[in-house]
DNA sequence: AATGAATGAGCTTTCATTCAT
DNA sequence: GATGAATGAAAGCTCATTCAT
């Protein structure tokens, strides 16, 4: 691949991902293009649907996210996923809408960080930080829910706070 | 108001709460009217926009939960709320695509729903099987992101006793 | 159907034929709505797809060609169909060019015209002016070839003289 | 021009003639590249538009059908070039689509294949194998339309009996 | 009051053609 | 001379909303 073709390939996922992140399903490919400074159609030569580049958008994001599970403490992974899921969400609205399908790429890149969320887990329950009665879907039901918690700092913070009681043993 | 009138609003809510319910943004106000066996015109007449018809939607939502509080317990009402609400979410974003806004009736119906809850809260707290350093909006987000919870009834359990159990004393 | 409707689809109907007839696959929608004085939406509202608009001008045409065949002799309608046929085709590329398939109702209606043609050959095989040892499907797939002469009606004329010789008994 | 270009150019032009014969006006000029195993801007360097690359196409094939008049008797000539007809066809609908004109080099090819035939009708009404009476412009057109034939060879050969009969003295 | 036809802006996607490497 | 990335115009189609009956 041409180092522009790469470098504009690049800033069409980044520029996507916020305006997907924003807007939702609502958002559409052509601001995309218009923030990205490109044509439309340079968009769709990346990426030939709509789907695909939302698509694209979630796995680079479930890549990142789960880089960054290595080593982490469970608690804070959390927290950190908590904080940085409402755009993420909007994206997987937007994808859905677009007829994304849960048997593609993305749906592996999710099941990865499920499984880094799976080892965290497990480290905390060995290391008795986290109750043993739970398991990892209800832990993670709950993760996902809570990344949904609108509202500023300080309610998601006690938020967790009463979650990490409720995990405690 | 004539009588046929009032009827069709009716039912068109009841219809439109479905429809929305079950296909949130992507669903559109002509199916609404379709399956109420109206004409789309008549959707109009009663709910000069989309927006308008959701707002209406969700208030009557609201208004029917809120009944529902009175007199109950705070953690059957919590359970209860979590096991409703995907519909509503997805009427709630239909809203917000539809350029509903945070400051209209449907949000103050939201917020007599969320006064509601505050006052379950309240007596749980004196009754003493809800822990006192929590208050109403860390609770009150915490259910609304657990009503995001997706996934089987099982996992959805799990979750409240996690919950419930970071709520109590 | 309202009269406007009717008005409205049956305008859209004549405006398609003159529109594909000349331009076979690379006429636009968009030229039928403007010739025809109507939105774009409308015509979609008529025909939900172009192939179904190109469909519905065939059957039309098929149906008038229909209803003419009764009574007349076989070499009159091979030749009213031959000065006929440009603009059909053109229109049936279209159609098959935007996915149109040969068991949809056009291909009834065009089945029917075979039969049409079918029974005047019987006729004219009776009385003697078609020679016995030629069968519908040579016969008809010569008119359709015929069909496609182009240039002057002179040239036309003296094709059919050939045509005619080649039929005889 | 260097070799490796003739050589580019010759593959685009038996490429084109496939892609353009079974696809008709529906095909792209990027599946020739591709098919071709060279760059889009390969073959916009060789035939600056589409047009171009389908009248280059056109003219190759009229030429070589040129070639195999020589020498050969009418009827059998006749008969080859209806056979051969339906993928001209195609890529004469695509290069009328195209936008080519009647007054190119392809039409003077055209011309030239017309001339040939009517080298060959010349040669058998000489010897008495076909009428006196008919001319090059309605042999030529029946020719055009036979080709349009479609159906089973069966049938194809049906017709060209019917027009052989037509065309006998 | 109710209807359904009409509207136009907007979306996703395709394609012939041009430009920089 | 060849490449492939970029382009923008255009296509088919949808939807919330308005108008005439």
């Amino acid at each position: 691949m041409r180092s522009d073709g790469q470098a504009n390939r690049d800033r069409i996922l980044s520029v996507a991902e916020d305006v997907f992140g924003r807007g939702g399903p609502a958002a559409s490919t052509e601001e995309v293009a218009r923030r990205a400074g490109v044509g439309i159609a340079t968009v769709f030569r990346h990426f030939p649907t709509k789907a695909a580049l939302l698509e694209a958008v979630l796995i680079r994001r479930f890549d990142r996210l789960c880089a960054r599970a290595e080593g982490a403490g469970f608690y804070d992974f959390f927290r950190f996923l908590v904080a940085d899921a409402p755009t993420k969400i909007a994206i997987g609205d937007a994808f859905e809408e677009a007829g994304g399908g849960l048997d593609g790429p993305a749906a592996e890149a999710s099941r990865r960080l499920r499984q880094a969320v799976g080892a965290l887990l497990a480290e905390a329950q060995e290391a008795g930080t986290v109750r043993r009665d739970v398991a990892l879907p209800e832990v993670y039901a709950l993760l996902v829910a809570t990344s949904r918690t609108g509202g500023d700092a300080g309610v998601r913070d006690r938020v967790l706070t009463i979650v990490s009681d409720g995990l405690a043993p």
